[in-house]
DNA sequence: TATATTGCTGACCGACCGGTTAGTAATTTA
DNA sequence: TAAATTACTAACCGGTCGGTCAGCAATATA
């Protein structure tokens, strides 16, 4: 048996085009799963079958795979959600609704969400890739909650609140639970249950935002 | 003038007694500084004027020092806080209010908010501090928040809800707030007026929880 | 002042990790 | 099929950091 090799199978391939993508699904999987720092190149290699050598043939260092993380993913979804948000016709409160639901969907209950708890965790110590990250999404998602809060209420269906905060008030608890996911929820004994917590924050905050003006109940569950 | 030493000052002093302290006070600095794993115990030492051989005189390893840091001052705090809403005699609304608005000033604003941020962003790589932390502090903030939302549904004053997540949805901003301060603050060109975000939250927050019944206005502004 | 006690130092260890590079083997080319 | 090309490997480097310990020097004691 030490003799395994039967002729076939070499001991490596070349697969230049693959390669990329295949280190970037392991880079994703590995940040999220220890966060920045504590991701280790080489496990990252050992991940997608290659030897760390072969990361530095790809990407320039630990800084550039893990921005081309985030634009191959958070990026990209930030941009559909600029496109549903600017197509949406209907009543600002079921916008608002559609919008934190699907985000919670495409992100916050996929891997990305520990993208997003990874860089709350760490961007203080990697001052660099915390501009980035600010400025690739941070910024754009906050400019599309505050039109949409502006939307809200131009048409009256919402009160007329301090935009700006409101929208930090409003996604901190969909930001919250992601982090959740990805800190203490194994440590508690019976976790957060997402669609619940989701149902009970739309309620408060629903009833909060509703002007006094209308007064249909906003009370609905999830589907 | 390489010859100093003009026979005062010994190169060292024995004070065995004000070593911990002051080695408590240093971890609690670099912790908040930089979290829990990039924190190098010869900085802690050296921060205390020691060196850190002396660091481990006095506490067993990091986690020990780290776990003395969070008791000497989160635990301590809780057991205030308990005693502010078990004493607490007026309406639950004031009584929400004046819990979160101290939170934020015996916590949120000093160096404290940083330990919070620290155990929610470092818990996935550390799980015996994870449950320690989970143990002695979450916890017991829990079931305080949640026994509040219950007195004020019993007394009629908040809207029967789901109060387990509302808890967890209640706390998300103020955390997210300390999440901030430590982490994207930096990079922000206008960074977060905790006050004016305080403010919109609680208007949110209060109109949210409002009963039915009760139609006092209750946006009022910090003193 | 001599001796005993002990708080404290600083050099050291071993493991870890980002990044580099000399060399090798899979593939392409002629 | 032999030579040229290059994707890939594996060993290595330098620096870092949690933790240890032999020894020293600041006190206490007498």
């Amino acid at each position: 048996m030490p003799h395994a090799e039967i002729k076939s199978k070499p001991r490596w391939e070349r697969r230049k085009d693959a390669r990329p993508q295949e280190l970037l699904a392991a880079a994703l999987d590995l940040f999220v799963e220890r966060g920045y720092a504590a991701t280790r190149l080489d496990d990252v290699a050992a991940h997608a079958g290659v030897s760390k050598g072969t990361l530095y043939l790809y990407f320039e260092n630990k800084e550039e795979l893990f921005k081309e993380v985030v634009r191959a993913n958070l990026v990209s979804a930030l941009a559909e959600a600029e496109d549903y948000v600017s197509n949406y016709a209907g009543k600002s409160r079921d916008l608002l609704r559609g919008f934190i639901l699907r985000w919670w969907k495409h992100v916050g209950e996929t891997k990305l969400s520990g993208i997003s708890k990874l860089m709350l965790a760490e961007s203080g110590n990697f001052p660099d890739v915390a501009r980035f990250y600010h400025e690739e999404v941070i910024q754009r998602s906050n400019a599309l909650i505050i039109g949409l809060l502006e939307r809200g209420i131009a048409r009256g269906e919402f009160r007329p609140i301090d935009t700006v905060n409101a929208n930090l008030v409003i996604v901190a608890p969909v930001v919250m639970l992601m982090m959740w996911k990805h800190s203490f929820n194994s440590c508690r004994l019976e976790p957060i249950s997402a669609p619940e917590y989701l149902d009970c924050f739309l309620d408060l905050l629903l009833n909060g935002l509703q002007s006094t003006a209308s007064s249909t109940p906003v009370t609905q569950s999830l589907n």
